[in-house]
DNA sequence: AACGCCTTCAGTGTATACATAAATCCACTT
DNA sequence: AAGTGGATTTATGTATACACTGAAGGCGTT
């Protein structure tokens, strides 16, 4: 592997789990010492985070970890909202019935992995990227994918500010398996407003659990 | 102006413009002798070409001017219609009503501009612009207003594939007026539909006078 | 004592030299 | 004659040296 796609990697994961919080000034010579490479690969890795959004150039004075505000999750869920909604639809119009049919039943049966041994939750979250890529798959749409791609990435970002009970995994787990039985089913309209209900209710946790740095 | 932004401008423009046809391998040597500067910031603006879906990497051959191809159109106004409806919604909701009562009344004098002595028709580009760039503001959300901008790249690619006679302009332009109209009355859903026809209308003519390159 | 200018330093921006990998072409073998 | 293997060449990947810009701190002057 690439010494600038090991150092991406690792920034971007140090950055998504908060081990960089924001504000961090990201010195090239710091980082690439740090990292153990030199700072060509490095700069590149920075330049594929800057166009992310993940970080901003600082006029000049190294590239420093972008914030992530309240009105910030607003905006956020406001396009993902958008797009993720009109994949919905998409996936229903074009999508595979029986794969998402397959998908509704591993969902319902979702909260058998919650209660699991697992604290991590790894079934369950590699279960909720399977319907994502299932979805990306069905809409057959490069830019509308690439834009949703670019999203998660804050997504997964704010995830970690909210504590994911099992409660709420549980609910959303439903949502899930509302989502994808909507697709099964064909119905665009609905597979949209079951994603409109599941993101709303996503918002509102993550809101009433927010916990600042 | 550091030389990558050069660079990047350069190489964005020949490949908008369609100076660089898709397929054409861009090689760091080559191209840096030919824009007169080193491999290095060369290779940053390749970075964020690629990163934008301008060009991609070949596997170790250098990167690859991206293909545009007529799915490729309707996958981008699909998007199209759900990031500019959505944004055209909330211009509705948020923006200054007084800004596009003006900009309605300067897009139905524009068969003016478009009749008028500059073949390029600059002015009338520029009032466009101008309308993009209100809904960008009125919407406040910087998340999507990004999606919108990465995606208008390669619109503007597209626009050059198609003949952008005078008829066409003129319905354009009170399309366009219709949308500010709707917006300035705070009234959503009829700005989104006035976008949805706009980018019908929009999408149609690309298609009907499509030039294979 | 405060303000301004100059010097110094740190850090990014650029160029180039070197390493490495892949693709192509030629030769050899089957 | 065709296919496979190896060698060569060409391109990208990486490291490092140098240049330049911007900032900060200290010293001098008012």
């Amino acid at each position: 592997m690439r010494a600038s796609d090991r150092a991406y990697a690792a920034l971007r994961d140090d950055i998504i789990e908060w081990r960089l919080r924001p504000g961090t000034v990201l010195a090239e010579v710091e980082q690439s010492e740090r990292l153990g490479i030199s700072r060509t690969p490095l700069r590149e890795a920075l330049s594929r985070l800057t166009a992310e959004g993940l970080t901003t150039t600082a006029g000049g004075r190294g590239v420093v970890v972008t914030d992530i505000s309240l009105e910030d999750i607003d905006e956020l869920f406001e396009l993902r909202e958008t797009l993720e909604g009109k994949a919905a639809a998409l996936a229903a119009e074009r999508g595979d019935a029986a794969l998402f049919l397959q998908l509704q039943k591993e969902l319902l049966e979702a909260p058998d992995l919650i209660s699991g041994a697992d604290p991590a939750r790894h079934e369950y979250y590699e279960l909720v990227g399977r319907l994502d890529e299932a979805i990306d798959a069905a809409i057959s749409n490069s830019y509308l994918a690439q834009a949703m791609r670019s999203l998660r990435v804050h997504l997964v970002r704010v995830r970690r500010l909210a504590a994911d009970d099992a409660a709420r995994l549980t609910a959303a787990a439903a949502e899930h398996a509302a989502i994808a039985e909507a697709i099964a089913a064909r119905n665009p309209r609905l597979a949209e407003a079951a994603t409109t209900v599941h993101l709303h209710r996503s918002l509102s946790h993550v809101k009433a659990t927010h916990t600042p740095h």
